[in-house]
DNA sequence: CCAATCCCGAGTAAGTTGCTAGGAATTAAT
DNA sequence: ATTAATTCCTAGCAACTTACTCGGGATTGG
């Protein structure tokens, strides 16, 4: 039941864009320094929520990422989706639902997953990246040392 | 984010011996058919389970496994905790939380990983084998094709 | 032009998953 | 006492996933 480095990776490089939003593309370097993850592997997760319209990218020099839309408008959830794939605990309970299980409607353990989808899908979208920030300036007012990367 | 097929036959299992609850020792390989699980991994999964204390077993001809306690005072949770490991969709938000988050209570992300966290602590803590087979109850009212396996 | 930057596909070592294989120990039934 | 049924235990393994690395091509500001 873990969420694997390209969720977590693809948070945090999307909460670095939001604070920093409005101010020009940022360089893929830039944000994988500040946030101490692979340029490399970052660029395949930002190329990927750059297909899923996430983000938007400038290329050449003086290029970079920055978000597609404003902080506020963007859930947590649509980033785990694009890189994790369907939020769902167990393969039968994916919102398209078609996948495999024969018995369906009639499965008693299906309950039990179909909730648990719900009370995880509850979070992820109603959480945006303007939360995040709110709440790490909230943690910065306890504790000046608070640090946006990692 | 999946439940692995321990965690799913964990607890596919561990509903079928509450269905049976009280009706003496059950032998793994009549679970096994009935759920249509491999008999030698589902062993190991009961293994687990037999250590963790939620399952006692019987030994030789006529043995089998049963519930350690009833239905109602196992949560779905202590199953998955036995055999996936702690809930928690991060490392770093373990229960324990020792493990290595060197920004600890200063980090932005943390506190989203720790509310979806206590939201799958609650939905798996709250749910219980005996609410399962209410639950089947109530299905297999609405459609008497209900099957308890799978 | 050229340096910075994004874009793309291939490769890969380590770890995880979902089993299988084989046999030892225990016990009820005969 | 023997047998058949059953749990217990350890090891092995093929396929898949993860978290990267590598090498280069395309684009653009200065």
């Amino acid at each position: 039941m873990r969420i694997s480095t390209r969720g977590e990776y693809g948070v945090r490089a999307m909460f670095d864009l939001a604070v920093h939003y409005g101010q020009g593309p940022i360089a893929l370097k830039v944000i994988a320094e500040r946030q101490a993850i692979s340029e490399h592997y970052l660029e395949q997760l930002m190329g990927n929520l750059r297909k899923a319209g996430l983000v938007s990218s400038v290329r050449g020099a003086q290029g970079g990422y920055q978000l597609a839309s404003a902080p506020e408008k963007i859930p947590v959830g649509d980033i785990i989706r694009t890189l994790e794939g369907p939020i769902a605990p167990m393969d039968c309970v994916e919102e398209d639902a078609s996948a495999g299980c024969r018995q369906f409607e009639r499965c008693a353990t299906r309950v039990l997953w179909e909730r648990l989808r719900d009370s995880m899908e509850q979070v992820l979208d109603t959480t945006t990246l303007e939360t995040l920030i709110e709440e790490g300036m909230r943690l910065r007012a306890k504790d000046d040392s608070f640090m946006y990367h990692i």
